[in-house]
DNA sequence: TATTTGTTTTACCAATTGGTAAAAACCCTA
DNA sequence: TAGGGTTTTTACCAATTGGTAAAACAAATA
């Protein structure tokens, strides 16, 4: 637990094998090494924000030490602050990274204009693809939605509310246009982000109900069918009143 | 900021009104003094929980201090610490309210077992009024969760998980009965809970979307109007197709 | 090779963390 | 009013927190 004796012990962990997605320019170089060493320390910061949102995915702003962050990679937290010259910086860069990859998958109404149906097949997928595939991802931001977005809301304000108005506008003009039946678009995409991003920040809970360790593809697969099912029964033109 | 000063400085603060939810036996006393004295020492236990609660769901486990919660209530750390001796005691006796609460709202399919259309109304309403009148056990809950329920996974899985499989059955009986459609209804649960909680976890970013500083009843309203017409029209025999 | 630049380590820091021990104050009842 | 139980305060504690300063080391460049 204490590693405090500081000048006879050598850190024996060789800063662990660097994983995380680059997001780092590469050259093209000698393959023999690996990574060019000044590579590798670029290579370092993608690590530490890659750590920094798995501990916050799991433990929150507030649940999370530098010297947590800084031993899940190897270094000291004094070299991690080197890269970011604070927690809250370490934490926004997170969270700026976690909102990019957020709003990559939410395009996918305006790729079919014409068609709503296959639009909003589309953007449930891909949503629920962000679930599966970037999990984390999805949890830092619920924990900074919960919170109040306290650092955040700003950033909200300024790019995912805009995008959202862009998909209300889109549905109300496939309204407008005898395409579908008039639903409330702001609540329908509340509805869209709550029922697919549950299966990432509710997955402890659905594996539980599921009665399995983990979520598995079908899992995926079947939420899929049901929430496409709810909205093309509610969203597209039927038999049904109204 | 630092009043470290131990032995000059008097606590100019005199221990805060008391305006928890009691949750206490009340006796009826003397009605000129508000409450017997002693009575107001078991209410300062109810008043820890409930600040408790309501910094736990803005911050996370992590990122409360009992010395947070005992200024909330006008009490020292060591005060706190003689009505719950740690702070995971303090965190679960939360979590243990909290669920409470969560699962009485959570009883009515039951009520109505021949009529899925009543019970699935009653269903979402209540679930909706959990998430107006209780936000922050709402939150709590929902930190939890992401968390990966470190805590309190095996009393979810104790008290929780029962209380989805009854109504799973219910829905399974109400198909075999022809009283409605068969519908996959662990990711039916899952999708009620998404879509009612989010108005209690996410309200930050939601109201954002609706452009107004908070939600309102009216908002609550079209909620429920989207999410049982989503769920009747799937879920209840009709027209339509399957 | 010398120097500059970029990176890491060592050595600190004051404040806060959760928690303990015991003295003091309070309250009720005999 | 004296005693006993309950509650609160005072006084500590070691460990951890986020952060700074500067020395030491490594890399690129002149």
């Amino acid at each position: 637990m204490k590693n405090s004796a500081p000048s006879t012990t050598v850190k024996p962990k060789p800063a662990k094998a660097r994983v995380a997605t680059p997001q780092v320019e590469y050259r093209t170089l000698n393959p023999t090494k690996e990574v060019k060493v000044s590579q590798a320390r670029k290579l370092l910061e993608a690590d530490i924000l890659a750590a920094a949102k798995r501990l916050f995915a799991q433990r929150g702003f507030g649940g999370v030490s530098l010297d947590h962050v800084a031993r899940e990679v190897g270094a000291s937290k004094q070299n991690l602050l080197y890269y970011f010259p604070s927690k809250e910086e370490l934490y926004r860069r997170v969270l700026h990274g976690v909102l990019d990859v957020w709003l990559s998958y939410m395009d996918a109404l305006g790729q079919h204009p014409d068609d709503p149906e296959q639009a909003l097949r589309e953007y449930i997928a891909g949503k629920l693809r962000f679930s599966r595939e970037h999990p984390n991802d999805s949890r830092v931001y619920a924990n900074e939605v919960v919170s109040g977005a306290p650092i955040f809301s700003a950033e909200i304000a300024a790019r995912v509310i805009p995008a959202v108005q862009a998909d209300v506008a889109i549905l109300n003009r496939w309204a407008e246009r005898g395409l579908c039946r008039a639903v409330d678009g702001r609540h329908l995409m509340v509805l869209l982000w709550a029922s697919t991003q549950v299966y990432a920040d509710w997955a402890s809970q659905i594996s539980l109900v599921l009665g399995k360790p983990a979520l598995e593809e079908a899992d995926f697969a079947a939420a899929e069918a049901l929430i496409v099912d709810m909205v093309l029964r509610t969203v597209l033109l039927g038999e049904g009143k109204g």
